[in-house]
DNA sequence: TGCTCTCGGTTTTTT
DNA sequence: ACCGAGAGCA
């Protein structure tokens, strides 16, 4: 193409004058940064400066004249990674980055392009997307239509079974003959319902976002031809995290140029469990043959010990690419090991160690909390250093946990809204028909279920239906009659806002879009009034839970979002895909969260509690994909590890409380592949020379389960040259003995760790039941006690 | 129809 | 231990 000509011309003009976003690059990241033509793998590591890298390609691209903006298809997948890069790109410009308009998720992209070729998968442009509660409410019906046992079978593992076919890029004919047996032999069948059900109620879930666009660019080589030649240049972040769905997507879209580069890091590929391939990044070679492999391994995060520990413990996994990261940083700390007799302990640790850092007593300098953070690997460790931050006072956010659009009130609001502006939304219908209650139960719904399909009309007018003829009497009833007007009377108001401009075919035309009419109301105010006319909004005001304030406030939230949209129709197709919960922040608060939650944040000081085996490395995890998985909960440690600037901490509890019951276990074998030269290990106050005295018998046994005695920590210990760190002595007055069955006498006097002191009163299997002296007759199970006369207090 | 109680399941989570 | 769902009762 000629457009080439006048591209170099610019790029040798551009050599002659300075380039201060080039200036800043160190040489690996220019070399990314630089070799624009042909596939490029950019290998950026942890805290490599690899965003920065990526900027910079596309500001490079836009000022050599490679591309126009519009011309440039970068995919991240979250919207925070997207709107980061946006800013960056406007700063690095020195302007706003206007008219980026194929920079966004890998979702929200192919939403656009979707919409535009909707028709070539059987759905009109105005789909909408379901969230979760909708699918599961759609496979639901299906299940029970096909009179299967939806207990035995929960749709919730259909639904899992079905994005994983999504994920791999499957539709229904395509399913292997392998998966055949899924979900009971019906799982293939199932699909292909849910399938023709979605086209039905024209809607996608957000597999199918990605699945539709494979599908039509491999049935519509024209289509495909349109946007390789449009995209001149393809950018990819976090590309270690891609599913097939994605990657054929991707093949596809540079199947021409190959002007693709892929970013990513083998090793920080922890999203297996729903879909990603490793296998995408380390096979990215063989994919796109002649492919430049840059790798970024100079780390500007953190200090040496914190990078030899995370490097050591990854290297014990097979098939990497390959990197060995580096750094200038002064020397800092080393690592910091410490075992814990239980999880409450560590919590209680962890919390000291907080605060003292918080006053400076410990380290160089006072650290705010805000520069603080405990990763966990599951989310119920949070609740251990919730309770305990909360009776310390110690200021705690939980990053992650629901988001925004996935609480009940605003999934509530948004089928409002949604039914308002599609009265066909059968899934909007059913989930706020009783909501609040209208006295409709699940007998009214099935008439009016029966009314529509007899009628073959959506569930609205189905009850309309069935109301004029009296199918519905009474309370409900008039209830229902008059939420169907309502909905009515709602629809003429949004209609009398003005229509939406139809976004025309032109590819870059990416205005907003053209609202005519004069509104009598706004679609804020609109939103606001369906809430209260509905009885929505008084709903939680009548409700007493502590919980309700807060939805009322959300929902409050939610009408001011309406603020930064044209209308509640592009509200709606948007929100599934772009709104987040950045919740205002008032002051610096430690940070918990998973390690997921972490990837791509860095702290000057990291808590990683929690290193057993079997938490961590999870054990179902390796249960399920054995080798596999147990690499990819190595990854997670590496990621963990790497997030951590100056300190870092790793601590193991002995005994922890799983699922209500006391489980002892062994240090994380990822604790033996720390390298001893860049650990060092913390004697737990307290649980050495703890003032109470040991008891008898029973300490030799839990001392013999406990982890004290793994290899790791005796290595440990002998590295440190500390054997007189004896064996951790009880620092609670009771021990759980796992080995005690119920093998008490009836009469006898036992211990219990949260009622006290009791009698035996009867025995059933493993559970006993105890007349406590102050709780008075409960069932326990028999672990939970120890005999009343042997303990210590 | 709506509330209470028992039972079962329980990693990670974006879009 | 805890949460959510469904069964059984008011």
């Amino acid at each position: 193409m000629d457009a080439f000509e006048g591209a170099s011309l610019s790029a040798r003009a551009m050599a002659a004058r300075p380039a201060p976003y080039l200036d800043d690059l160190n040489p690996a990241q220019r070399e990314a940064v630089e070799r624009l033509d042909g596939p490029v793998l950019m290998l950026a590591g942890a805290g490599t400066g690899k965003t920065k890298a990526l900027t910079a390609r596309i500001v490079h691209l836009l000022m050599t004249g490679r591309a126009r903006p519009n011309e440039i298809l970068a995919v991240t997948f979250t919207n925070k990674a997207a709107r980061e890069m946006k800013l960056r790109v406007g700063r690095m410009l020195g302007q706003p980055a206007e008219g980026m308009p194929w920079l966004g998720t890998f979702h929200s992209i192919c939403v656009k392009l979707l919409r535009r070729h909707a028709e070539l998968v059987d759905l009109k442009s105005n789909f909408t997307i379901l969230d979760t509660d909708d699918q599961l409410r759609l496979l639901k019906q299906l299940v029970q239509a096909a009179n299967m046992d939806d207990k035995r079978w929960p749709a919730r593992l259909l639904l899992n079974i079905i994005d994983g076919w999504k994920n791999r890029a499957l539709t229904p004919d395509r399913i292997p003959a392998a998966d055949a047996g899924a979900y009971n032999h019906k799982g293939v069948e199932l699909y292909a319902q849910y399938q023709t059900r979605l086209r039905e109620l024209n809607a996608v879930d957000f597999g199918d976002l990605l699945l539709h666009m494979v599908t039509i660019f491999q049935a519509n080589p024209d289509v495909l031809t349109q946007y390789q030649r449009w995209f001149r240049y393809i950018l990819v972040d976090e590309y270690q995290d891609t599913n097939v769905a994605q990657y054929l997507w991707l093949r596809l879209l540079a199947g021409g140029h190959r002007n693709i580069c892929c970013v990513g890091d083998d090793d920080q590929s922890i999203y297996g469990w729903r879909g990603a391939e490793v296998g995408n990044i380390l096979r990215f070679e063989k994919d796109f043959p002649g492919a430049h492999v840059v790798r970024l391994e100079q780390n500007y995060r953190s200090t040496p010990h914190i990078l030899a520990a995370a490097a050591n413990v990854i290297r014990g996994n097979e098939g990497r690419l390959g990197k060995e990261l580096w750094t200038e940083a002064e020397e800092g700390e080393k690592v910091r090991l410490i075992g814990h007799w239980d999880g409450e302990e560590e919590a209680r640790w962890i919390g000291e160690e907080i605060e003292a850092m918080q006053r400076g007593t410990r380290g160089v300098r006072p650290m705010d909390l805000d520069r603080m953070a405990i990763l966990v690997r599951a989310a119920h460790q949070m609740r251990a250093f919730e309770d305990r931050f909360l009776t310390i006072g110690l200021p705690y956010k939980v990053i992650g946990g629901p988001r925004f659009y996935e609480r009940a009130e605003i999934r509530d609001a948004m089928a409002y809204f949604r039914l308002v502006v599609s009265p066909a939304d059968d899934l909007a219908f059913e989930r706020i028909a009783n909501v609040p209650k209208r006295g409709l139960g699940d007998k009214a719904m099935q008439t009016i279920q029966r009314v529509a399909r007899e009628n073959g009309v959506s569930l609205v007018d189905g009850a309309r239906i069935a109301v004029a003829e009296g199918a519905i009497k009474g309370k409900g009833g008039a209830a229902l009659s008059q939420l169907v007007e309502d909905l009515a009377r709602w629809g003429r108001m949004t209609r009398s806002q003005g229509v939406v401009a139809e976004d025309d075919a032109v590819i870059d035309d990416d205005a907003p879009p053209v609202q005519f009419g004069t509104p009598e109301v706004s679609h804020v105010e609109l939103a606001q009034i369906i809430l209260d006319e509905s009885g929505y909004t008084a709903m939680w005001q009548n409700d007493k839970t502590p919980e309700a304030p807060g939805r009322l406030e959300n929902l409050k939230e939610l009408v001011n979002q309406l603020d930064n949209f044209e209308n509640l129709q592009g509200f709606l197709e948007h929100v599934s895909l772009i709104m987040d919960n950045e919740q205002a922040e008032d002051g610096a608060k430690v940070s918990i969260m998973t390690l997921h939650a972490a990837k791509g944040l860095e702290f000057p000081v990291v808590f990683l509690p929690g290193w057993e085996d079997g938490l961590f490395p999870s054990q179902r995890s390796m249960d399920e994909s054995g080798l596999k998985g147990l690499e990819e909960e190595r990854r997670l440690a590496y990621v963990g590890i790497t997030r951590a600037e100056e300190v870092c901490t790793i601590s193991f509890a002995a005994n922890r409380r799983v699922f209500g019951q006391w489980q002892n276990a062994l240090p994380s074998r990822f604790i033996d592949e720390l390298p001893e030269d860049h650990v060092e290990v913390l004697t737990p106050p307290g649980l050495y020379g703890g003032n109470i005295a040991p008891s008898r018998g029973i300490e030799s046994r839990a001392a013999a389960a406990d982890g004290y005695n793994s290899p790791g920590w005796k290595r440990l210990q002998a590295r440190q040259g500390q054997y007189g760190m004896s064996q951790p002595r009880e620092t609670r007055h009771t021990v759980i003995d796992l080995d005690a069955v119920a093998s008490f006498a009836i009469g006898e006097r036992v211990f219990h760790q949260k009622f006290g002191y009791g009698q035996v009163a009867g025995i059933e299997g493993d559970k006993v039941e105890v007349d406590f002296d102050k709780a008075g007759l409960k069932k326990v199970v028999a672990r939970f006690l120890t005999n009343g006369t042997d303990v210590p207090f």
